[in-house]
DNA sequence: CATTGACTTGGAGTTCACTCCAAGCGTTAA
DNA sequence: TTAACGCTTGGAGTGAACTCCAAGTCAATG
């Protein structure tokens, strides 16, 4: 599969295609007689893979750095087992302050609910208190 | 209180401090006789309320809007009531999106617990099935 | 009275993650 | 055979979100 689809298929353009192998964001991609990238199913993966872990929020540097280790070969599984445990901590924790934000937001919008418009009502939209 | 302080305090720079006041992410904090920025309270509680929704990851532009709304005065509450309701969705749906990453990092790493370094097994980390 | 330290301002600089550009090449269509 | 198309490359440009800097003010200290 060359670029033009590819850029369709996951909805990135063929510069963040480019820029993402120039990187080792994903391994390098082989070429026809005529140089042009023609994306395998493996290819097609490690594409997808990226892009769902960049979507969560993984840093561009670890995944380089999986990516690296999964070139080396299988004498890098431990090490990789290792960074994806790492990644899925950070991660956990990301959702862990982000549905507790969720929980405040929720709070908020239910003070709003209450057609409240007083001052220190509005204050206390502000406060701790409301998410505790 | 001063900047060095409030700085210390939430753990941001005094640079941008000044700089989510400059673009009113937050809105303005009274100056003593010297011209110095005196946070009072509520100044302080923008401030955290501010960190806590952009370490969610809601938007710049969405926030400012909220203060400008918040600046207008009482007739804007239902305004301000369907913004926050709009981000609390998209941060629903991140929340979930990011919530299926983990669980496909969760079955990648037991694939690696399991000892494999078949190629087809190395291979299959990368496939969708893992996450089904 | 001079220096130090914490602040002020406007504006320039930096980093990240793309995004765009110019020049060039090989295949297909007229 | 000329033109268009889809790709190639290295490198420059962009926007967001800070981050840093220079020049200046004011109050307190030696």
């Amino acid at each position: 599969m060359r670029m033009a689809e590819v850029s369709l298929k996951f909805d990135l353009t063929q510069d963040t295609l480019r820029y993402y192998e120039r990187i080792g964001l994903i391994p390098p991609v082989n070429r026809n007689n005529n140089g042009i990238r023609e994306y395998t199913e493996d290819n097609l993966r490690w594409v997808e893979f990226i892009k769902c872990m960049r979507n969560a929020g993984l840093p561009i540097e670890a995944l380089i750095e999986y990516v690296n280790l999964f070139q080396q070969g299988d004498h890098t599984t431990q090490a990789r087992k290792e960074l994806l445990i790492e990644q899925r901590e950070q991660l956990r924790l990301r959702i862990e302050e982000m549905t507790n934000t969720l929980a405040r937001l929720d709070s908020k919008i239910e003070n709003y609910g209450q057609g409240i418009n007083r001052k220190e009502k509005e204050l206390s939209r502000l406060t701790e208190t409301e998410i505790g």
